[in-house]
DNA sequence: CTTGATTTGTTCCACATAGTGGAATATCAT
DNA sequence: ATGATATTCCACTATGTGGAACAAATCAAG
């Protein structure tokens, strides 16, 4: 079972995808931000990680408290297979509709 | 005002775009499924169609009864200047978010 | 020329899923 | 305790989805 992706859920699932072990909460955040110039909220991130963790397309693990600095401890992200397929489904459909028409999109 | 497109609200307004003059229920259902491989109802489309018109990314207008069929007159529909500035964000984000990671996204 | 069947197309409605942000809470170092 | 970092809770809005009903046109009888 493939579950449909949201458009948040893919930016998301994509920013995990790029983050790698370092994708948590604020690392997300910014990535998103930064790459989508768009602002969010961190608790729009986390309500999403924690949908996606509840259909299989993640998992999680807590990171160990680094001595360096305080604060809560991690909850690192990492793709699941139903998350890859997923988001490959997404990723073909975007691609298949926009295809021939990246010039004119842009140009938008 | 540049609303926030949801996913399917992406779907529909590029095929809008594809579909020019030609742009209606049925062929904007077609071009959806045709081109992701994903089945969807005809009201599906239409809601959406109704929801984007609402928001003022697109107008419509009522086709004339052409005379060589039965059936109800077409509503077709065509991209506004709102409509596309939301589809520019849209696409500007997906492309930010996937750049240089398309190899993998496909190989997924 | 009017009635009914057929075709094509749209609307209604109800509910499920996803998006969003403010405020509260938790956990760590010092 | 206090400050820093990080996550959860909660409430609400917006989108996604499809079944069923409805509307408007053509065509073929009678």
């Amino acid at each position: 079972m493939v579950p449909v992706l949201g458009e948040f859920e893919q930016l998301v699932l994509i920013a995990v995808v790029r983050l790698g072990d370092d994708a948590y909460g604020a690392t997300i955040r910014r990535e998103i931000e930064e790459r989508t110039g768009r602002r969010l909220s961190i608790s729009a991130a986390y309500t999403t990680l924690n949908r996606l963790e509840e259909k299989g397309c993640v998992r999680f693990w807590i990171g160990e408290p680094t001595p360096e600095r305080g604060g809560r401890r991690r909850k690192h992200f990492a793709l699941q297979p139903s998350g890859a397929r997923a988001l490959r489904t997404a990723y073909r459909a975007f691609t298949g509709m926009t295809a021939g028409l990246e010039r004119r999109l842009k140009a938008l």
